[in-house]
DNA sequence: CGCCCTTTTGACTGGTGTCAAGCTAAGTGG
DNA sequence: CCACTTAGCTTGACACCAGTCAAAAGGGCG
């Protein structure tokens, strides 16, 4: 409690400094804001634009399930922890992606839910949502479709991780990350990581030694430079035909 | 489980020479079937019981999206095609399973869906299940639930390919397929493979081969026997703490 | 019984993990 | 402003697991 009230601090005194009270106009989703979608229908169902700190952990699994929480601004990561305490990374969230699909069904958060950079959320209550899908088509529709396309993303990293070798996985990792800013409308070969080796490496699968090797093996390629947490993409066809 | 596979075997063959019209009260899964739930409610959205022919193509991916397709006996694989005419399954069905819930949002088949084996499949209509969802409010739930539960299975998936290695691949595999039989009632340490080793080497991100060797892994340990496919679960506890 | 397809087993190669050391960059305190 | 500290990243040497190629064994079906 003293730590999240600690690190609370932090944020409001870091967020201010930048005036972090950016209205939904200039969001940087925009057009695939959820909330924005659900504005007309929605009042208080909606907290709009929760802070929370790097590294701050927003949810422990197996609570049980009340909110998705939807991302305006930074990158959330989801996790298990294994029994002999290991860490494994099964999902990477950016702005305007929502997390928590999983939990219908289970009625509990499956995973934990950490904040990978200084974020801000908006958490939309299930219960609620949901009575509005009985008045309003648009809204059903909507849901399903984001249900849909998790199922259909999922099965791509399955995939992905199948039959894929170290550099491959990198590659598709790297070409999922420009297209998924491209689909937000930030189309830049300037990628910056939002999160460390560690993580990169415990979501692909790897080591962190052998995505460290894979990218200097990309720049050797001339198919990009990296700079710590900044990506460059020098040839996107031969990034993507890597990642085939 | 044997014994009621080949009784399945048997109806099925008497069924094919003479006619399909198994009543819903003899089906495998029944409280689970998907059908049965909606019966009351349906009216001829439900083509129920098609049957398919082993190796049998029922869609190949890219066209129309316009059904789903749970499964009443029998067993399906999904799979997609790479540029190199290279085949990559993505997902095993099993009775009481339902197939095409990535669809929703691409408006189309992501994958080619082939039978593993003589299937009977209840075709339900995306449409005017959609119709039914604004008026039956158990009907929207269970679809909910059942997306939901799917996106959870993904990313235990994706857990098992990311980090494990073969012998934990293979023993989580076999595992869940206990599971899931017995989550449709039949709590049997016998399991009868559906698929050929190419197919679980497959979808497990292997070769044949590895599959293979681990398997005669796993009897040496003597945590299972295998006879062709086969699986007899000596060990269930050691299977299901190899897999994790 | 014999053919063919599937599965198993063996020998070898190569990619990735492991362990260890060195390097870079950012933050801290003097 | 600079030396120090530390965490994160890179590079190297080696071992091991899984892929590849090859051959033998098993199983189903006419």
């Amino acid at each position: 409690m003293i730590i999240l009230f600690y690190s609370m601090q932090n944020i409001f005194k870091t967020l201010r400094s930048k005036s972090y009270s950016v209205p939904c106009e200039l969001c940087s989703i925009s057009s695939l804001c959820i909330p924005r979608l659900l504005n007309n229908n929605l009042g208080n169902i909606l907290d709009r634009k929760m802070p929370y700190a790097k590294d701050e952990i927003l949810v422990t699994a197996n609570i049980p399930f009340t909110k998705f929480y939807i991302i305006h601004s930074g990158a959330l990561k989801t996790f298990v922890t294994t029994s002999d305490n290991y860490q494994q990374i099964n999902g990477l969230y950016l702005p305007g992606d929502i997390v928590g699909l999983d939990s219908i069904s289970t009625k509990k958060y499956n995973n934990n839910i950490q904040a990978l950079s200084n974020t801000l959320v908006c958490e939309l209550y299930y219960d609620e949502l949901m009575s509005l899908i009985d008045t309003q088509k648009n809204v059903r529709d909507m849901i399903f479709n984001l249900l849909s396309s998790d199922i259909y993303n999922y099965q791509k990293l399955v995939l992905c991780y199948s039959q894929k070798k170290a550099d491959e996985r990198l590659a598709t990792f790297i070409y999922s990350l420009y297209r998924r800013y491209e689909q937000k409308g930030h189309s830049s070969l300037n990628i910056k990581l939002m999160m460390n080796r560690a993580d990169i490496a415990n979501y692909l699968g790897l080591t962190i030694e052998t995505v460290s090797r894979n990218l200097t093996k990309l720049q050797e390629q001339n198919i990009l430079s990296a700079k710590g947490k900044h990506i460059f993409i020098k040839d996107l066809n031969a990034l993507m035909n890597l990642g085939n």
